[in-house]
DNA sequence: GCCAACGTTGGC
DNA sequence: GCCAACGTTGGC
């Protein structure tokens, strides 16, 4: 069983959403490196659910792959803002996983408080300008980030 | 709202 | 295949 970790920006798609609805297909990865690791999950793995682009950033809680390798169906859809003209519905071009809702954290764990507990090297999501959605986490950092998420 | 970081696109 | 231009992400 292998640790994530997935941004989202809460305007989007947040924590929230996913307990009002706790099941949902993680769409609209449009990144390279993120589908490989999302086609890397397999069902049991567990993926911490950031939120981005708010005040303040962090990680708010947990939740659990529950199918993998699924169609990004977005590709597809000309109306919608994911849509990719050249992926062919033979050879679809993006790939994602389903989501199951875990828990809410009592308290986020904030970026401040990531990055003042672990170095870039530990957990990617705290070096500089890393724009990367989907990440791997390593099993001892998970630990420690659901012993802080945990106790508020 | 600004801007640094960085991935993608397209001309050559 | 290089690289400038451009678009997006995401912290601040």
């Amino acid at each position: 069983m292998r640790y994530w970790l997935m941004k989202s920006e809460p305007d989007v798609y947040s924590i929230a959403d996913l307990a009002k609805d706790p099941e949902e297909i993680w769409d609209g990865v449009r990144n390279y490196q993120a589908r490989n690791f999302l086609r890397e999950m397999a069902v049991g793995d567990q993926a911490f659910f950031y939120h981005s682009n708010t005040k303040p950033p962090g990680i708010v809680g947990l939740m659990t792959i529950i199918e993998a390798d699924i169609v990004d169906p977005t590709q597809f859809d000309s109306a919608n803002k994911y849509y990719d003209p050249k992926s062919e519905p033979e050879n679809p071009r993006w790939r994602t996983v389903k989501v199951g809702y875990g828990e809410t954290f009592p308290q986020s764990i904030t970026l401040d408080a990531l990055k003042a507990t672990f170095s870039p090297e530990e957990l990617l999501v705290v070096k500089r300008g890393n724009r990367l959605s989907v990440m791997p986490v390593d099993a001892a950092i998970a630990t420690r980030l659901l012993e802080m998420g945990r106790q508020g």
